[in-house]
DNA sequence: ACGCTGACTATTA
DNA sequence: CTAATAGCCAGCG
């Protein structure tokens, strides 16, 4: 891979307004893959990212994930039991479960139904 | 600079 | 099955 090496350490800073090149954008490039009406969970991307113990960091990227372009599809993420965790980090909470419902994705109580069936692992399905 | 918090998960009891 | 605990690491007071 290309590298770019402006510093004798891996750059993790945040200059001014700029994107750094970090965990964060992986994850966001693995959230965008993530078919329509199928749903993936933090440990499965930080699993992708071989970052398992950090799912933490993957829901805090998601975060950031507001400011970033093109539009992340946050709301296909949830927790490993498929319950809508980040639903009061959106605009309003009731958005995350709306946009899933209109992709096809049944919600019961913040819970997705047949969760096991529209995981979408992207350790498989990237081939990881 | 130190300590707490958090969109989590795996392990153990 | 549920409950409690440890590990994880970036941001904020």
């Amino acid at each position: 891979m290309p590298l770019k090496k402006s510093s004798d350490k891996i750059s993790r800073v945040k200059p001014s307004g700029l994107k750094d090149d970090s965990f964060f954008d992986l994850v966001f490039e693995i959230v965008r893959q993530v078919p329509k009406g199928r749903v993936t969970s933090y440990g499965a991307i930080a699993a992708a990212l071989g970052t398992r113990s950090s799912a933490r960091m993957v829901g805090w990227a998601m975060n950031s994930s507001h400011h970033v372009s093109p539009t992340v599809p946050a709301h296909r993420v949830v927790n490993r039991k498929g319950l809508l965790s980040g639903k009061m980090h959106f605009a309003y909470p009731e958005q995350m479960q709306e946009l899933l419902e209109k992709e096809g994705v049944k919600i019961i109580d913040d819970q997705v139904q047949d969760f096991e069936k529209l995981f979408w692992d992207p350790v498989k399905e990237l081939g990881l």
